[in-house]
DNA sequence: GGCGTGACTATGG
DNA sequence: ACCATAGCCACGC
């Protein structure tokens, strides 16, 4: 067995919360990381989403960001941001504003 | 294994 | 609200 496995067994898991993320909503890194069981990989959750290919996925990687709710990425957060934006959000300086409000809890698709 | 780096988080000033 | 620091884990050299 590799252990390679187990990221694998990560990543789908990671694909699977953001993908449950409804339109207009937003979540963090670290949510997803806790919801999968993983509460210390909130930064293996952004390299996943690096890798995520959202184009070809079809996952709306741009629904994640921080724990602040700040646009982190780098070469993808204009897009991000007009992505988001379109969606109903504000950002304001890379920050999505309401991010209290908007932010969506993966933890109640998963528990209960 | 060490060291640097990264789409992270929590805490403190 | 902003910046600094410490802790965290995976990857490449």
């Amino acid at each position: 067995m590799k252990k390679s496995e187990d990221r694998v067994a990560i990543v789908k898991a990671v694909y699977d919360i953001v993908l449950t993320v409804p339109y207009g909503r937003v979540t963090s890194y670290g949510a997803i990381a806790k919801a999968i069981g993983y509460p210390n990989h909130s930064r293996l959750v952004g390299k996943i989403m690096s890798e995520c290919d959202s184009v070809n996925t079809k996952i709306p990687a741009h629904r994640v960001v921080n724990s602040q709710g700040i646009l982190s990425a780098g070469n993808v957060f204009m897009d991000q941001q007009n992505l988001l934006k379109d969606e109903g959000i504000i950002i304001i300086n890379n920050r999505i504003k309401n991010w209290k409000k908007l932010f969506w809890d993966p933890m109640l698709e998963i528990t209960m």
